[in-house]
RNA sequence: GGAGAGGUGGCCGAGUGGUCGAAGGCGCAGCACUGGAAAUGCUGUAUAGGGGCAACUCUAUCGAGGGUUCGAAUCCCUCCCUCUCCGCCA
């Protein structure tokens, strides 16, 4: 969420830095309702100050004797209850532009970072490096056609099950995945994370305090009966596992790996991706997740990415990382490097992890904040998936198929899959 | 699903109509004591939004929303949530 301090003071400025997205913005109308909105408090609370100093003599002069049912009593009562109906008015009004206020603030994206690189669309993304040596042989078989001959996961069946968009792991396909999920979060929490395994059904508030709600409704499954709503990835639970919070500074940064599965609509995306792993309903990420003091966000931001290449460079598995420009940015990101596996099979870079730094975004959303001696402060936040696993077993299959249909393992894996190699059965 | 209890500051916990933003404790910060520390003592310490260069000051907030009153943490109504017991259940 903006500041409503900065729509107030500098609406100008900050319609610039969101026109940098790529739409023009005009907040001349927000800035005014921010502005009559503060025009009323202080009208309002000057009459309330009376008040309050009336209902404090009347107390003072029935302590000190006077008749409570005396004329000069009865004279403060009707001041009193005069200015009682005049605030009244004024509350209604002021009620209702604050929720305006309100309801418009949650509706504009983040401020990009001057740091982010300006662009229309993703053709004006930056490669900032690469990672690896891709496979680029031909011949070489997709994902999805490797999982179809081992066996490593039914489709047809998920149809029945759910429905399309949906997957069902079996075998050697559903111990690589768990093994999958294991090593990541191993290899994050012994570099100090938190392991977290946090509900996926979430309230609307948790949306909200992370930026999907009001804006991205049909981009979640929602539960008809009650407040609760399929989480789209467990950067919105951990989120809000600090809502409304005050952390202590010296615990900054709270660092936290969680696994979740997640859970999209997909809307608008029929036709795409429609085989394999790559686009789902409901698919598995283990998500990092940093509250880190706003002068330690920048360095954070360089570290939780180092931290997700990390998994993909354990896996030995070619990647190249990508700047966001302003025009691709995510509704919270700030500025975003996006992490793209090389799949040998598709002969094309994939994204595997996208990693974020939302400065205060969210934590204002969410009332997230930090106490620095007098001072309270709101504290940023970062994500970066590390990784989304579903794509992870994609890019392992694809880079590790050898000519006997065979896949090799990356060494670091066969512990966790207790398999030296994926075979025919 | 049935019965009951409760929601107060960073945390615990008092407070049933008047100067209560709220006793006390814990925690935290500063100071004193100390060679240094512990212990001890003193002082300070909620959040949000206004105004002011600042000192400071105004308003709101005791789960949420209404109501009674000159005045509500305290009384009334509605809702939400949490906990305990019973039932059911992985």
């Amino acid at each position: 969420m903006l500041d409503q301090r900065l729509v107030r003071d500098n609406p100008d400025s900050i319609a610039k830095e969101l026109g940098r997205r790529g739409k023009a913005v005009d907040l001349t109308r927000l800035q005014l309702i921010a502005q009559q909105q503060r025009n009323l408090e202080e009208t309002r609370s000057s009459l309330q100050a009376e008040g309050n100093r009336i209902g404090k003599e009347v107390g003072q002069r029935i302590k000190a004797g006077a008749d409570p049912q005396g004329d000069d009593v009865a004279e403060l009562r009707k001041q009193g209850n005069s200015i009682k109906q005049k605030v009244a008015v004024l509350e209604e009004e002021e009620k209702l532009l604050t929720t305006q206020l309100k309801e418009q603030l949650l509706t504009f994206p983040n401020l990009p970072s001057p740091d982010c690189p300006e662009g229309k669309d993703e053709t004006d993304n930056i490669e900032l490096r690469r990672w690896g040596t891709p496979r680029e042989e031909k011949g070489l078989e997709e994902h999805w056609q490797i999982a179809e001959r081992l066996k490593l996961f039914d489709t047809e069946r998920s149809v029945r099950i759910a429905q399309s968009r949906f997957v069902t792991l079996m075998g050697q396909g559903a111990r690589l995945e768990r093994g999958l999920i294991n090593f990541m979060l191993d290899l994050h929490t012994s570099k100090g994370y938190c392991e977290v395994l946090p509900p996926v059904l979430v309230n609307t508030a948790s949306l909200t305090g992370s930026g999907q709600l009001p804006k991205f409704a049909d981009e979640s499954f929602r539960c008809a009966e009650d407040d609760l709503w399929l989480t789209p990835t467990a950067e919105v639970p951990v989120t809000s596992l600090h809502r409304d919070e005050i952390i202590p500074s010296d615990q900054l940064p709270l660092r936290y790996a969680a696994y979740s599965p997640c859970f999209r609509r997909e809307a608008g995306s029929y036709g795409r991706d429609t085989r394999g792993l790559i686009r789902l309903h409901q698919f598995n990420k283990v998500e990092l997740y940093w509250f880190a003091h706003p002068d330690q966000s920048a360095e954070a931001h360089q570290q939780i990415t180092a931290d997700a290449e990390a998994v993909l460079q354990e896996l030995e598995l070619p990647y190249r990382v990508i700047e966001l420009c302003t025009g691709d940015l995510g509704f919270s990101a700030r500025r975003t490097y996006d992490l793209e596996v090389w799949l040998p099979g598709a002969g094309a870079y994939r994204e595997i992890s996208s990693c974020s730094v939302c400065g205060d975004f969210q934590a204002r959303r969410s009332s997230i904040r930090t106490k620095e001696g007098k001072a309270t402060k709101l504290v940023h936040t970062l994500n970066g998936s590390g990784l989304a696993v579903g794509r992870t077993m994609a890019a392992i299959l694809e880079t590790g198929q050898q000519p006997d249909g065979s896949i090799r393992l990356p060494k670091a894996l066969i512990p966790y899959v207790g398999l030296e190699q994926l075979e025919p059965k």
